[in-house]
DNA sequence: CGTTAGCACTCGTCATGTCTAAGTGCTAAC
DNA sequence: GTTAGCACTTAGACATGACGAGTGCTAACG
C-alpha cells in the first residue's frame, strides 16, 4: 500500500465531494480519476484513511466524506493554489481601482470577494497602530459636552462625544485644542497613551479637569480603533449553501453579527508562510462555526489587518484561497506602501 | 350569516395560525374560541371568507390560512395594539439611556428591537435636513489631497477625501477652512447647496479652483447623508423562522444586504395615522420579500427617519407593532426635541 | 507483499400500498 | 340563519419490499 497513492485518493475524495456534495465510493473514484488500480485496492486505501481519521462514512454502506482532519491535510499538503482566471483578475483590478476613500475601498472589496467565492466575505479595518495623528478637533456641543474628532493620516476618522465635567467656553476649548494639537500632531497612535499625560500636565490648572477628560477620550478613541471594526458581504450566499449546514445557518449568522467573535477569530489566525491561513470546522474556537471554515490572510502595511472568506467546511479551498490571496494583494497595493 | 362574526372568525384564524403555524380548521376554532355557534356554521363563514379572498386552503382537506389580504384586513380593522409588558418597557428604557453618541444609540436600538420581536430590526439614520453645520475641517493629506470633515450639530460626522486639482500649502488650506467655517457655521445642511457658491466667490482667485472642489465635496457630503444609511440586527432570527419562508431566506438576506432596497422600501411606506405602517407580503415592491412583512414607523424630528421590523408574513402583528411604536417613541425622546 | 476478483452483507432510498385523522361541502331538518 | 349528519378528499404516517451502492473479507494471483 503506497503512501503517495493514499494521498492521491484523499485528494480525489475531497475534490469529488466538494464537487458533488455526495459521499464518494471506491468505484466512482477509479472511474473519475485514472488511478491505475482497481476499486478493491482503493477500498483498502480508504479503510486505512478512515483508520487515520481523515475520512469517514456517514453510514455503513455509503461512500466516504472527508473529516476536518482530512480537509486539513488536503489544505496543508495536497492542494495546489489555483491561479485565478484572467477574467477574475480583471474584475479585481477594475473594481478596486478608482476610489481612494477607505470605507469605499473596503466596501467594494467585500462585495467583490463574496461574488468571486460565492461565500461570505469579511474585511477587517486596518489597524491604526502605525498611523499618526493628523488632526484633532474638539467641538463644543453643550457647555460640558465635547465632540472629539481624531483624524489619522491614513484618512481614518474616529469621533466620540464625552462629558468634560466642567463648563467650558469656546475660548477654553479652542485653547485646549491648540495645545493638544501642537503637542500630539504627528504622534503615532500607538504612543498616544504615553504622550497624553504630559499634555494634560502642561494645561492651566483651571482646565486640568477638562483636559483629563479629553485625554481619556482620545485614548479611548485611539484604542477603539485598535479594537477594530469590519465589513461583511454575501450573507445571502449562506442560504444557498443551506444544505451544507446540517443544523442551520442560524448560529453562523449569529457569529457574523457578533462582530467581536469574527474579529477575534480573524486576529487569532496565525500568519501562514504560504500567505493564506485556513481554519477548518471544529478548529474554530467558536461553537457556532463548527461546520464552517474560514480562509483569511493579512493585507496592508505589516499584514496586520485581515481579509477573509467564510463558508461551509465543504468548500473549494484552492479556489477560495487563490481569491483571498489575490484580493489581499490588490488591496495592499491600493492602500499604498 | 353575521358580518361581525365573520370578522371574529378571521381574527381567530389569524391568531391561531400565527400561534401554531398550522392551517386551522373549523372544529379547532370553536373549541379554542368561545364563539357561540357550531363548527358547521363556522364552515359557512369560512367559505364566505374564502370567496372574499381573505383566507385560503393549502389543499382540499386542510384548515385555512390567512392570505395577504386577510392579514391586511386583520391589521387594519381587527387587531388592537397590545400594550407592552412592564418588563419590556423597562428593557427599552434602561437599554437606550446612558449614551449620546448617535451611532451607539442606533446600534443599541436595533439590537433591542430585534430581541424584542425575535425578528430582523432595521433603523434608518436620521435625515440631516434639519441639522446644521457645527464644524468644518479640511486636512491636507498630500499637496492636492484634502480630507473634508463635516460635523453636524446632531453629532453626526461625515468625511471624504477629494482631489482639489491644485497644490495647496498648510496656510492656504487653513485660510480656506476659516473662510468656509465663518460663512457656513450654523447653516442648515439643506441650505448648503445655495450657500456654497457665495463662499467660493469670496475666495481669492488663486484659490478659486480648490475652493470649487471643496464646495463640491461638502455638497456631496451633505447630500450623501441625505442618501441615508441604516443599521440592522437580528438576521439570525431569520434562520429560526426558516419554515416560514417556503422558498428560502436567501432572497430576504439579499434584500437586506442591498441596503438601497430596504431604504427605498422604508421611505416609501406612507405614514399611517395610527402611527405604525405595515407592508404585507406581495404588497412589498421587491420580489424577494413577497413572503415577508415590514412593520415600520417614523421617529425623530418630523418622523422622517424610519425604524422597523422585518419578518415572515405569518407574524404576530399586534406585538410587533407595539414594540416598533414604543421603541420609536423612546428613540424620538432620546434624540431630543 | 501488494493487488485483485468475487461475494455476502448492510443500509439508505424509492416506489407502492394501506390506513387514519382532519377537514371540507352539501343536504336536509330545525 | 343555524345545525347535524354524512359522503368525500387528502396529507401524512407507517409498513413493506425491491434495488442499488458500497463496504469488508477472504482467497487467489503475480
Amino acid at each position: 500500500m503506497s503512501e503517495p497513492r493514499k494521498l492521491e485518493v484523499l485528494r480525489a475524495i475531497v475534490e469529488d465531494y466538494v464537487h458533488s456534495r455526495e459521499p464518494v465510493g471506491s468505484k466512482a473514484l477509479v472511474e473519475r480519476h485514472h488511478l491505475g488500480v482497481s476499486s478493491a485496492t482503493i477500498r483498502n486505501d480508504m479503510a486505512a484513511l478512515e483508520d487515520e481519521g481523515l475520512i469517514t462514512a456517514p453510514h455503513t454502506s455509503a461512500g466516504r466524506i472527508p473529516t476536518d482532519k482530512g480537509y486539513r491535510l488536503f489544505v496543508d499538503q495536497i492542494s495546489a493554489v489555483k491561479p485565478l482566471s484572467q477574467a477574475e483578475r480583471r474584475a479585481i483590478q477594475t473594481l478596486l481601482e478608482g476610489s481612494d476613500d477607505l470605507d469605499d475601498v473596503l466596501e467594494r472589496t467585500v462585495r467583490l470577494l463574496s461574488q468571486l467565492t460565492n461565500q461570505v466575505a469579511v474585511v477587517q479595518y486596518p489597524h491604526l497602530s502605525r498611523a499618526m495623528v493628523r488632526h484633532i478637533e474638539f467641538v463644543l456641543l453643550a457647555p460640558r459636552q465635547v465632540l472629539i474628532v481624531l483624524i489619522a493620516d491614513t484618512g481614518k476618522v474616529e469621533q466620540r462625544v464625552i462629558d468634560v465635567g466642567q463648563d467650558l467656553g469656546d475660548d477654553a476649548i479652542g485653547g485646549l485644542r491648540t495645545r493638544f494639537l501642537k503637542s500630539l500632531s504627528g504622534t503615532p497612535l500607538s504612543l498616544l497613551p504615553q504622550a497624553l499625560p504630559a499634555v494634560v500636565a502642561a494645561c492651566e490648572p483651571s482646565r486640568r479637569h477638562a483636559a483629563q477628560a479629553l485625554a481619556r477620550g482620545l485614548d479611548a478613541l485611539a484604542s477603539s480603533t485598535r479594537e477594530e471594526r469590519m465589513v461583511m458581504a454575501g450573507t445571502a450566499n449562506l442560504a444557498r449553501s443551506n444544505v451544507d449546514f446540517p443544523l442551520s445557518i442560524g448560529p453562523v449568522l449569529e457569529a457574523l453579527e457578533e462582530q467581536v467573535v469574527m474579529l477575534r477569530l480573524l486576529s487569532e489566525m496565525a500568519e501562514d508562510p504560504r500567505g493564506v491561513t485556513v481554519s477548518i470546522g471544529r478548529e474554530n474556537p467558536y461553537d457556532g462555526l463548527t461546520e464552517a471554515s474560514v480562509v483569511a490572510t493579512g493585507y496592508g502595511p505589516g499584514s496586520s489587518a485581515k481579509v477573509g472568506v467564510l463558508g461551509p467546511t465543504r468548500m473549494d479551498y484552492p479556489t477560495t484561497m487563490a481569491a483571498v490571496r489575490a484580493v489581499a494583494r490588490y488591496l495592499s497595493r491600493i492602500l499604498g506602501p
